[in-house]
DNA sequence: TAAATTCCTACCAGTTTAGTAGGAATACTA
DNA sequence: TAGTATTCCTACTAAACTGGTAGGAATTTA
């Protein structure tokens, strides 16, 4: 998603050169897509001449967009979610901490954009200042 | 530790008891326990009327002590502590990011303490306004 | 000496993670 | 219209991690 940022504005970019810049394989990139495109963070152009472009403006994506996606939670437990998981729930003190958590990992994650790290990359702004 | 906690002051407690009132096997339990003793948290008793007991007052365990304990560590990714995992750790923009996410986990768990969590349970204090 | 309890080491099974692999579908270009 | 480039889809795999169980030795009290 940063290099896609990097890019942003210059037409699709392609997996291959993506897996170069990240020192990935392509297939394992192509692995992480598909839920990209569901959440609508990326759009594809299939074919050849074909590759992936942000679907929003670096600023419009912040790291918390994408790592819900990809990770698909960012609570510590599942008990913060799904309390059916266990019936402590109703009255679990360490419930109310592993809630508190997620509320702390989930502010500091929305607060970052992908522009910030593009900012950051290119020096633009001083990022120790962002926080 | 929130029922060694709960039961601080009053010698030991058996490890059937926590399981008792934690719903959790004894054979678990037993499983946590070295580690918490060498991080000189517990204390144990053996033999018959033995158990642990919290080897500080509970004002003077954090849950950031405990998890990191007991899980390890804090950071979403390896590389925060150990840049060698990864040769692209010096330049990597993603990395900032874990490490900031670490301080802001670390914070949060350091600023619970056990004595909260107990005083919670007998809804001495405001929880809300602890945090 | 018996009972209670921690302590140590080994094992196991399910889930998650980080991939690889094959090939179908699609779109551009000559 | 044929060839090539590329995404797309589904299945597979291997290693690590998680959440346990199990057996029995060591220690302490009564």
């Amino acid at each position: 998603m940063f290099q896609l940022a990097l890019n942003y504005g210059n037409g699709p970019m392609l997996l291959k050169e993506i897996a170069e810049k990240e020192d990935l394989s392509v297939r394992y990139l192509e692995h992480l897509v598909p839920p990209l495109k569901t959440a609508r963070l990326v759009y594809a152009t299939r074919g050849a001449r074909g590759g992936y472009s942000l679907a929003k403006a670096p600023i419009d994506i912040t790291l918390k967009d994408i790592i819900r996606v990809l990770e698909g939670h960012l609570y510590p437990s599942e008990c913060v979610e799904s309390p059916e998981v266990c019936n402590r729930s109703r009255f679990c003190i360490t419930r109310d901490i592993w809630t508190k958590l997620e509320e702390t990992i989930s502010t500091t994650l929305a607060g970052f954009t992908l522009q910030d790290l593009v900012d950051k990359y290119y020096n633009k702004t001083h990022y120790e200042e962002l926080q």
